[in-house]
Order: structure tokens, then sequence, then C-alpha cells
DNA sequence: TTATGCATGTAATTGGTTACATGATTCA
DNA sequence: TGAATCATGTAACCAATTACATGCATAA
């Protein structure tokens, strides 16, 4: 139900095309929610019989049209119901916690390259949200400038800052399974000879 | 695809019912994989199908019979081999970094709840878990004993201290949560007036 | 003119949730 | 004897993944 809001917060910056949408999917909101194309277009296509938002079809080259969205008052009343009531929280499934709970069952360089792996994975989300930050602060983020434009200027600071706050909050989690991965390899070393 | 590993974990202890299962996911790797019995039930009955798991009809009271199940040789192979593969990491998908992205459109009593709510929650969930570590590291845990009876003495050590490191990692994560909605906590204050 | 990107979909399947349903056993 | 627990399911639904499919626009 999440992919909605995520669609919603989106177009409470700009309105867009589907593949506007998909295309921010795999830079900015992407790295908080990611959705694949085919999930995003059926969506939408809900959302606007939910009077959420409204599509328009605008020319495109000579013979092509293709569709705009746009968020309504409806959409951003139920975005901000979305975001004023508390979420649910659900039941723990972490298949990595999984494994390495059962890794004496494994190979022991099985269970070294699985926490490596770990690590330089987490390493690569880490940079990519540094740098995500980095566009942030200094507003070279187009989809945030484009937000900002709309906004009073007294503004730009919450807005900038609330969503710095949820990358830092990505990274210190990532940061954790870095940590525990180390001390996984030494586990590993330490149990296996 | 986890729920299959989950339950042939679980089944290397010892043999179960779907209840006996069902009633685990509530406690012991609940903690790390939960699935409600509608998703149990069907799923060992496929396993069975596929020759992982084998199940015996067992009498219960003076009519009843219940379903025993046991891991066989395959389902022990298949279950190593799930471990000896590398995971695949799935994309970010994280509702609640998606919601602080956007506190700026929430009331600002509704963002401060928020991160309150984040802190009971995590809090809980690490006491949980320390529990756990605890009844692991003394063997009082029931699912445990059952596992170190058909394990000779000297593996006790490695099939303990894994598990313990798995929920360890879940418990720096929860610290890593807590201290974000801290943090968070003190952004609200000094964002909204 | 051809490759790349823009644009939009359908279909099948998997994994998980929620709700509903039933009956036997055990213990207080 | 009645409540709690043990035992096992079905059905409807939702969210997400994977694969397949098509065609226009633009720039090198």
């Amino acid at each position: 139900m999440s992919l909605r809001f995520a669609l919603l917060a989106m177009l409470t910056s700009q309105p867009m095309t589907g593949y506007d949408v998909y295309k921010n999917f795999e830079t900015s909101v992407g790295y908080v929610w990611h959705a694949p194309d085919s999930q995003i277009y059926p969506e939408l296509r809900r959302m606007e019989q939910d009077g959420l938002i409204r599509g328009e079809k605008v020319p495109w080259g000579r013979k092509g049209t293709k569709k705009r969205y746009e968020i309504t008052v409806d959409g951003v009343a139920a975005f901000r119901a979305w975001l004023n009531e508390p979420p649910q929280y659900t039941r723990e499934r972490d298949p990595l916690r999984l494994r390495a709970a059962y890794l004496e069952w494994a190979e022991p360089d099985a269970g070294r390259q699985f926490f490596r792996d770990h690590i330089d994975y987490h390493c690569g989300r880490i940079r990519d949200w540094e740098d995500m930050i980095r566009t942030l602060r200094d507003h070279t983020n187009p989809t945030l400038a484009r937000r900002l434009e709309g906004q009073p200027e007294d503004e730009w600071q919450r807005i900038v800052e609330y969503k710095v706050f949820a990358y830092e909050g990505l990274i210190e989690r990532a940061r954790a399974e870095v940590a525990w991965a180390e001390r996984g390899l030494a586990l590993v070393d330490r149990l296996e000879r």
C-alpha cells in the first residue's frame, strides 16, 4: 500500500508522466522505495480512478501523446492523512539473519563470502545515499529543485532536512550491518578452523 | 521463498507437526522469520511433494491423528545448498524512511508521535531478542535443547554462537533505529515551533 | 538510419495477509 | 462441562516480481 504514497510523494513536487515517475524510482525516491514500471502504470490508473491524481493527455512529438499526472486536492489530503496516522509494523522477516543463524550447516568459506558480500553491498548503498545527501544539501538534485521552486523560501530548510534525515537513517542502519558482518567474519575464523 | 528454508531450518532440530512449527514461529525462529498458519500448512504439503520432508500420520488422543514431518536427506541437502549460495539483495522498500522524508507535510505532533512509537517499538524488540539470547546461552530454549541433543557436544558452541550472533545483528540494527528516532525527535523540535 | 531513450502496457506467477471454518483433546 | 489449546485447513485478496510486447521520438 506504500507504493501509492510513494507516488503521491513524488507528485507533490511536480506533475509527471508514468515514465518520469519510473525514472525517479531509479534514482531519488527509488533509494527509499523501489517499484518496477509494470507496477507503476496500473497503480497510477487506479489512483486516477480514486480521484487522487488527475491525468491529462499532452502531445509528444508529432503524432504521439503522453499522459501527465497531477496530484489533486484529495490526493494531497490523502497523503497528509497517511503521514499523520501511525504506521503499522510488520512481523520480522529477515532472510539474512535466518541464514546467519544456521551457518553451522554451511561451508566455512561460504560463510566468509556471505559476510564479505554483505559488507560490499552495504558500503555501496552507503556511498549512494551519501551522494544523494550531497545533492539534497546543495540543491543540485533535480526533483528537489523542482519541489523547492513551488514552495516559499522559508520552507526550504524543513523540506531538505527531513529528506537528509531519512537518508541518514538508512546510512546508520547500513553501518550497523557492516559492523555486524565484520564481527561475523571474525566469528567464522574463531569457530571454524 | 525463504519460508521453505525457515521450515527446513526448524525441522533440522526435530520432527514436528504443522502446529508445532506454527507455535515455534511465534517464539524462536519467528523472531527472525514469521509466517501465519495459513501459509505453513500448504507449504509443508508442497515440501513433502518435493521430497524435502516426509510426513507421517501419528495417533493423537483416541480418535484423532496428526501429521509429523521429518526432514529427508534431500531436504538437508537443499538446506545446505541454500546456505552455500549467495543471497540476493532486494531493492529498497522502506515505508518508515519514506514517511520520514516527507514529514514537512505532517502535523508536527504526528511527527513526534511517529518517532516516540518508533523508539518504543524497537526497544520492545531489543528486549525480546535479549531474552532470546539468554535462553540460547544457558540452553533453556526448548527448541535449541532438542537440537543439541542430536549433536555431538563439541558442536554445541558453533550451533549456539551462530544463533546468538544472528540475534545480536537484529539488536544492533534496532539500536541504530532508536538512535535515529531520538535524533528525529530533536529535529522536529528544531524545525517546528 | 539506427540505436537509444521515451512511453505504455499485459499476463502469469509468487509470496504473503486476512478472514473464515471446523473439530478433537486436554485440563481445570 | 466448558474453556483453552491442538490440529488443519480453504478462499479471497493484495502486493510485488518476471517476462513479454509494442511503438514513437530524438539525436548521433
